[in-house]
RNA sequence: GGACACAUAGCUCAGUUGGUUAGAGCGCACGGUUCACAUCCGUGAGGUCGUAGGUUCGACUCCUAUUGUGUCCACCA
């Protein structure tokens, strides 16, 4: 077989896409295509992208770290999938539709285009960035099984939508009601909780009275709602004014009608901050809805319509204001009137919708609810106990149905956010999305679910039907994600072979809005949890620290990185030093470093191809002959084992950094060394290097499989084993006995000695400033480890460039050499004259210093009782052994030092 | 107001149940055109692990307090 020549630099972009097409063209990409005797499943379902924009550098990092994990577990023999889809994102989508239509000239698109035609022109929008979006997973090199592609609202996925919705509508779950939401202006929609961000603003808080009699001055940031207050609320323990609950008092402040103003007792209420009563608004505020919830003799007033101006009942001076307007009108009133008190600025958290960008008002409306709190007909808990119980107990109490989350401090944050859960608001006044399958009829007053179009109405059978206008918040869809991407409602085989889903991964952005609505889903609707292993990550950010965001320009098109630099150094780059549950900074010099390393493989490969006879797939471990193989092999078996365990941890970056550190330091740059010297060694080359290939296959996928393709082998690397390495050394042990003087049981000698003894050797060197060409000799006093560095003379030799080398057991030490002690062995170079002697005398002073030093410390640690009393035997030892060698060292510093002359 | 995270070499970060003379990459210094690789190699200098206490024979690691940074939740009426 000819050797084999590869180009001087892994070229990316030459073979990426080829290698794609060669993998999806396998198949191997669907589990049920495998070959071999696959039993456990590893399912990923990977969270859908928005399809409002293309991916950005937080997509290609989940890509990466979903598809270490799923080649990783393909190589360990199980069914590995990961089920890939697109989410069409609702509200996000719609404004982002919308605001694109107003740059365009079209002012009111919903009034303008109609709900047919703005549903054409969103649709149009995501199914064009759907394709970009599957165009770029494919370029980041993840492994889908793209013939399970979904997305959140298409066919399949709709029914499941509908089903649960009608399940849990039967069940009472889902209801229609009357409750303050969050209101965008902007949206002309709903937001819920979630969808809010709270900007810090600062505002003036206003205090006054309702009227010259009214026996509570009461402040507010938002004097405009004062119009529709029913209620003052006081703690019913305050001295001050719980003689007054219960009564009330008739006050004009220029609303359509004189307020009546009941004063009630709530606990809440903090008698210590500012008036110590509290003004109701039932219609404008969330906390006096729960508060007119609990006496709803005290009425509700809404004064903000939904389009943000004030009401007709606000008055006949404020309505068509809008709410700042009316604010400044109102304050104006009560000074006017003498009611004003005083005013305060202050810094407040305003709640504004994440899409729109508006302050949200709370407005009452209906609105279809998820009630999280009512007990489940037949279950006996609620979708809140489901939600806790997932996460502790197990689902139903079962041990085998817990979702672990790691990093683990999620698990009480997660909780926390439980505790705070209202319910769910579900319905969105938008057209994008998935409409909701109720229907009312106008003769009977019936409402009912339907998933199609009905033709009479199954009370009164009247044709007079119309369907609820309003659509789904997008997590109504994406809950069902683990299952609705298998099929479900149907019977499928998916579902009984691949859920629930093995292993989860999402930012800890999303932990509330996604993970616990799909454990909120997948409990209710499956009696069974949606995945066993959630892996919450950290955001990328710049090398500032500041996110990536468009408006600061600061971020990186994963596609251009992966043009220069290829997609293996984005993957690897990406991963490399990234914890569970951390931030992690991204820069391009990360990336270019990888790049570096990448090709270091490439180049290692490109060494060994060039130099083997035959290029060959070796199957089975090959016998190490000399102490630099046994050392090879076993530090690839141990490599193999550790980067497995961090890898079944999901430690990434410490797979990496094991890999990283085998591939170059041991392999690159010694053993390839050792190899131009022993010769001889095409086997153990070529198998560690397939291994190598093989462990870091998952990581870099395109190179590896690049170079795998080189050796003629029947398979795709992707499905090769992940390694397994067991060192064969009886041939060497036989052969070494002797000249080492080894007993039976004895191990062989660790060939680091050697390692050592060349470091030690060079450093002589350069601190001698010695011309890296020039040859010289050395003198090594070895003690008992002669024998094994003997036998390593050749090695010792030209990777310290030395021209003669002698090797003694003991005797004279030389004058007027470079010295220096490491573990028991004197190493002497001769420089022949051209030794620096002050400068020698300094750097063994120094050694000889830090020596006795270290010595000291052991010695004392020994010497204290309590220490060898209570440490474990194995640690007084290990100091023990450790103190003998420092002491030795520092004796030989001191001989050195006195023959320096 | 409540909670959580982070603070280790100039920079970006590892450090897994307490036992290492505290590590890596980049950067820096010095030296190298050895026929795999300058997208490289060799050698080296940099840290009292934010601060103060405590527990322990022993603390980067556990506890308490404190400072700084960041995040989440609640929210003031």
């Amino acid at each position: 077989m000819a050797k084999i020549e590869l180009a001087k630099a892994y070229e990316a972009k030459e073979v990426e896409d080829a290698l794609y097409k060669k993998w999806e063209d396998s198949d191997y990409f669907n589990p049920d295509k495998l070959p071999g005797d696959r039993q456990e499943e590893f399912v990923i379902s990977m969270p859908p992208p928005n399809v409002t924009g293309i991916l950005h550098l937080g997509h290609a990092f989940e890509n990466a770290i979903m598809d270490v994990a799923v080649r990783y577990q393909r190589m360990q023999g199980k069914r590995a999938m990961i089920v890939p889809g697109t989410d069409h994102a609702a509200v996000a989508t719609q404004a982002r539709v919308e605001s694109d239509l107003k740059a365009q000239g079209i002012n009111n698109p919903r009034q303008e285009l109609g709900r047919e035609g703005l549903i054409a022109k969103v649709r149009e929008f995501a199914e064009n960035h759907k394709s970009i979006m599957i165009g770029q997973i494919k370029k980041m090199g993840t492994s889908c099984d793209w013939s399970r592609l979904a997305y959140t609202f298409d066919e399949p996925r709709s029914k499941a939508v509908n089903e649960i919705f009608r399940r849990m509508f039967a069940d009472g779950l889902i209801y229609r009601g009357y409750r303050v939401v969050n209101w965008s202006v902007k949206g002309q929609s709903t937001c819920s909780d979630d969808e809010l961000e709270y900007e810090t603003r600062k505002t003036t808080v206003y205090t006054f009275k309702y009227s010259d009699t009214f026996p509570i001055p009461i402040a507010t940031t938002r004097p405009e709602t004062k119009l529709g207050d029913t209620a003052v609320a006081v703690n019913p323990d305050d001295e001050r004014y719980n003689h007054l609950i219960g009564q009330k008092f008739t006050v004009d402040v220029g609303a359509e009608n004189p307020l009546v103003i009941t004063i009630i007792g709530d606990k809440n209420v903090d008698m210590n901050y500012g008036t110590g009563a509290v003004g109701v608004t039932p219609a404008h505020s969330q906390i006096d809805f729960e508060m007119y919830q609990n006496n709803k003799d005290i009425g509700i007033i809404p004064v903000i319509g939904k389009d943000g101006r004030m009401l007709p009942a606000a008055g006949k001076d404020y309505v068509g204001l809008t709410v700042l307007e009316a604010r400044e009108k109102f304050v104006n009133w009560l000074k006017e009137k003498n009611l004003y008190i005083s005013e305060e600025e202050i810094e407040h958290n305003v709640g504004t919708s994440d899409r729109f960008k508006d302050v949200v008002e709370a407005l009452p409306m209906d609105q279809w609810f998820i009630d999280v709190n009512k007990e489940i007909a037949g279950r006996g808990k609620s979708l809140k106990d489901l939600m806790r119980e997932a996460v502790t107990s197990g689902h139903n109490g079962d041990k085998e149905k817990i979702i672990k989350i790691n990093p683990e401090r999620f698990h009480n944050i997660y909780l926390q956010w439980i505790d705070n859960l209202r319910d769910w608001c579900i319905s969105r006044q938008i057209w994008w999305g998935h409409r909701i399958p109720i229907w009312y009829c106008a003769d009977c007053n019936e409402i009912f679910y339907s998933d199609v179009t009905p033709e009479t109405c199954p009370k009164c059978e009247s044709t007079k039907l119309r369907q609820d206008e309003d659509t789904l918040d997008t997590w109504f869809s994406s809950g069902a994600w683990t299952f609705s991407t298998l099929g479900w409602p149907e019977d499928s085989e998916d579902m009984k072979k691949y859920h629930p889903t093995t292993w989860m991964q999402m930012g800890y952005e999303i932990l509330f809005f996604w993970m616990a609505r799909m454990i909120l889903m997948t409990t209710y609707t499956l009696d069974d949890i949606p995945f066993k292993d959630v892996y919450i990550h950290g955001i990328l950010r710049a090398k500032d620290g500041r996110k990536f965001s468009k408006s600061l320009g600061n971020g990186l098109d994963p596609l251009e990185v992966i043009e220069k630099y290829g997609t293996d150094a984005l993957r690897l780059s990406l991963i490399k030093g990234v914890t569970a549950g951390n931030d992690s900074r991204f820069y391009e010099e990360k990336v270019e470093g990888a790049r570096n390393f990448v090709n270091k493989l490439w180049n290692i490969s490109r060494y060994i191809l060039s130099t083997v006879d035959d290029a060959t797939i070796i199957k089975d471990a090959p016998e190490a002959k000399t102490l630099s193989d046994e050392w090879i092999m076993s530090r690839l078996e141990q490599t193999a084992k550790s980067a497995g365990g961090c890898l079944d941890k999901y430690d990434f970056s410490g797979a990496i950094e094991l890999l990283t550190e085998f591939t170059r330091d041991d392999f690159a740059d010694w053993y390839l060394e050792i190899a131009k010297i022993e010769k001889d060694k095409d086997e153990i080359l070529l198998y560690v290097l397939q291994n190598l290939l093989r462990l870091w296959h998952p990581f870099i996928p395109f190179v590896t499989e690049e170079i795998w393709s080189k050796f003629g082998a029947e398979n795709l690397l992707m499905i090769e084993a992940w390694p397994r390495v067991a060192v064969k050394k009886e041939k060497l042990m036989d052969k070494v006995k002797d000249i080492l003087h080894l007993s039976e049981e004895e191990q062989l000698p660790s060939f680091d000695l050697v390692k050592q003894s060349v470091t030690s050797l060079r450093n002589l060197r350069s601190e001698n400033k010695i011309d890296p060409a020039r040859m010289v000799k050395a003198i090594l006093i070895a003690g008992d480890k002669a024998g094994l560095l003997e036998s390593q003379q050749d090695v010792l030799m030209k990777l310290a460039r030395l021209e003669k080398l002698e090797i003694v057991e003991s005797g004279e030490k030389p004058k007027g050499c470079a010295a220096t002690v490491i573990s028991g062995i004197e190493i002497y170079l001769d420089l022949a004259g051209l030794i620096d002697i002050e400068a020698e005398r300094a750097r063994l002073e120094k050694d000889l210093v830090e020596a006795e030093k270290y010595a000291k410390g052991l010695q004392m640690k020994l010497a204290n009782e309590e220490f060898v009393k209570n440490a474990p035997a194995s640690v007084v030892d290990g100091e023990r052994a450790k103190l003998q060698e420092a002491q030795a060292k520092a004796e030989k510093l001191k001989l050195q030092l006195s023959d320096l002359g």
